[in-house]
DNA sequence: ATACTTTATGTAAACGTGTACATAAGCATT
DNA sequence: AATGCTTATGTACACGTTTACATAAAGTAT
């Protein structure tokens, strides 16, 4: 046995402890697997020297065979805020507690990124993966689908009927938080979208929409601007409505973030939160309770745990039926709103309400 | 028990492509990763049928054989507040514009956590490593460095002398932050102490204690308690400072997060600050710019820019000189501080001082 | 023409594991 | 005593890639 100068150390591999406890490979596999039938006295003895010798086995080799690694993924945009911080403590809380770790993959939402993982993911780096709003989903799910990788979608309620998928009532957190606007008075409501790319954007604007509707307030597309999810272009957005000539009373956020960025912007103008502007965001973060931001609260770490769980579910009995729950958001009243001052400008559009 | 993976779809090999191409795969391998002489006419053969195929590399079984895997990972502790997700915000964006990335792995500080990453690393998980406030790190410093495996600590100036460090100014900001305090007149000043088993707390201690005897203020192991850097644990610390006979008038926390804790206590309390207690936080979250917090603003996202480059350096240039960085931090004023009220407490204890 | 270098490609052996199949011993049943 | 089942272990191949070494053709200097 002269060495390999090349390799510095020599790591022991299981044909080490094959050949020190007077077995074959296969054998210590068994062992160390508790596949087919192993002789009690073989045991302990391939034991002792995997003890002895302080085996470990190498995991890529072990995914290269086919067999499990026991790192479950997450694939996610970025991180704004700290809403995704959140998410990724309760999932990786509750994988821990069933024997998994976690590894994190921020995409920034760019597609090529997206693919990139998935390929090393689909070549065995983990046994399953959580899709937190993925960019270009339809591209790679037939993908994973056909090469049934364990996955959970997290988003939205209208994704991916055949797919697990774990998420908040967006459409009605929209809705509450339009209503609880209409209810103080307001008629001129803004609203400040997210990425349009994602499905929860869409469905938020419809709730927005909804609760107009129904209380006879008509759509105006002016009072809708893109702000991404992100504070600096919730900024942008808010100066856009606020500058228009017949500007809201009142902003519904797709988000947290954009919605501090739009009380940045009030500040700006001088306008005053929520004397003559109020705002409502989206998520519950942690932030908005410090900036008394009324917003739609999501319980994010109740999310992470069903998606953990989704996952594990998905990973131990792939032919099980998909886990598809949505999560119910509630909005969290704080002292970002106020009743319409301008009233005048409401008998000058004819609308005197109910 | 184990689920055989059947896989329903022939992926496409190497070998696919060499047969469909017509030379051996050793070849096709040598198109894909430029290595040694391949003739004109065969590349542009090989580089069609790779396109034409779909072909993907397998980057498992290239980390089997001992290639790169232009992954690289990140281990955390976990997501307190915004502060990692920031700091891997930032990583991921600099090691992006190199073709380069991301996997972040939370351990929650459980050694043997970090153990079973480490493993998995060795093993070829990722091609180099930024660990982040480790907590066994001394059980595979030796390893890391044994098996050549490139990485750059986050923490401390002082962390391993031989290793690429990348750090902010602890002990300096923890110094401003006191002379500060005392400056507006305070000499009884509590310390909230962060995880001791980070560096980074020490240091900051220790810049606490610098100041206090430059001012011959005697330092009191009463007026210290610790605040693992958590919210909930800031507030009980500072409970029981602001439950002593003769209470601190302000409080240096070791992080913004315990400095929050810090506050809410005092209002459970009663106690109004600024005016009946000065807080000063560590780290400059953008929370703390909300919640008016006077805090050592910590440059996180150059800290991670410097750290995903650094790595960067390592994986490309394992021989050169691992790089080392302090970055300065800067005691940021807000509305959390004020000179103190009760003078007379300060006759009583015959510190007049200077 | 000889010897040597450069260019181009193939062969085969790793990397470390899991597992299908073969083999063999022990035991119970006929 | 032959048969069949259970238990225990070894052999050999598969996973998909990289790469050391072998081979061979072509070019170059002597």
């Amino acid at each position: 046995m002269s060495e390999t100068n090349t390799r510095r150390f020599h790591k022991i591999t299981i044909v080490d402890v094959a050949r020190a406890a007077g077995v074959s490979h296969a054998t210590v596999s068994r062992v160390l697997n508790n596949q087919g039938y192993i002789g009690e006295q073989t045991r302990l003895r391939v034991m002792a020297e995997v003890e002895r010798l302080g085996y470990i086995a190498n995991a890529t080799a072990r995914s290269l065979a086919g067999a499990n690694s026991y790192l479950l993924g997450m694939m996610i945009p970025e991180f704004y805020g700290n809403y995704v911080g959140e998410l990724s403590q309760s999932v990786d809380l509750e994988l821990s507690n069933s024997g998994y770790n976690l590894a994190i993959f921020p995409t920034h939402g760019h597609p090529e990124k997206e693919t990139w993982y998935i390929n090393r993911i689909i070549n065995g780096l983990v046994d399953g993966l959580i899709i937190m709003l993925p960019q270009s989903l339809n591209q790679y799910l037939p993908i994973l689908k056909a090469q049934q990788i364990p996955y959970v979608l997290l988003d939205s309620e209208r994704a991916d009927p055949d797919s697990a998928v774990i998420s908040t009532t967006n459409w009605q957190g929209a809705y509450d938080a339009t209503r609880y606007l209409i209810g103080l008075g307001h008629r001129r409501i803004g609203h400040i979208l997210g990425l349009e790319t994602r499905l929860s954007s869409a469905e938020r604007l419809e709730g927005y929409q909804a609760a107009l509707h129904e209380s006879d307030i008509a759509f105006d597309p002016l009072l809708v601007e893109p702000g991404f999810f992100r504070l600096d272009m919730g900024y942008e957005a808010a100066r856009q409505l606020l500058a228009l000539p017949n500007p809201p009373t009142a902003i519904f956020a797709a988000n947290d973030a954009s919605a501090f960025g739009a009380i940045k912007a009030a500040e700006a103008l001088g306008i005053n939160v929520p004397a003559d502007l109020s705002v409502v965001g989206f998520d519950g973060q942690e932030k908005a309770e410090l900036a008394n931001l009324t917003t739609v609260h999501a319980p994010i770490a109740l999310v992470g745990q069903l998606a953990a769980r989704a996952l594990i579910d998905r990973v131990k009995n792939p032919d099980g039926v998909p886990a598809r729950e949505t999560v119910a958001t509630s909005l969290v009243i704080r002292k970002s709103c106020a009743p319409p001052r301008r009233v005048i400008s409401e008998f000058a559009d004819g609308n005197i309400g109910a």
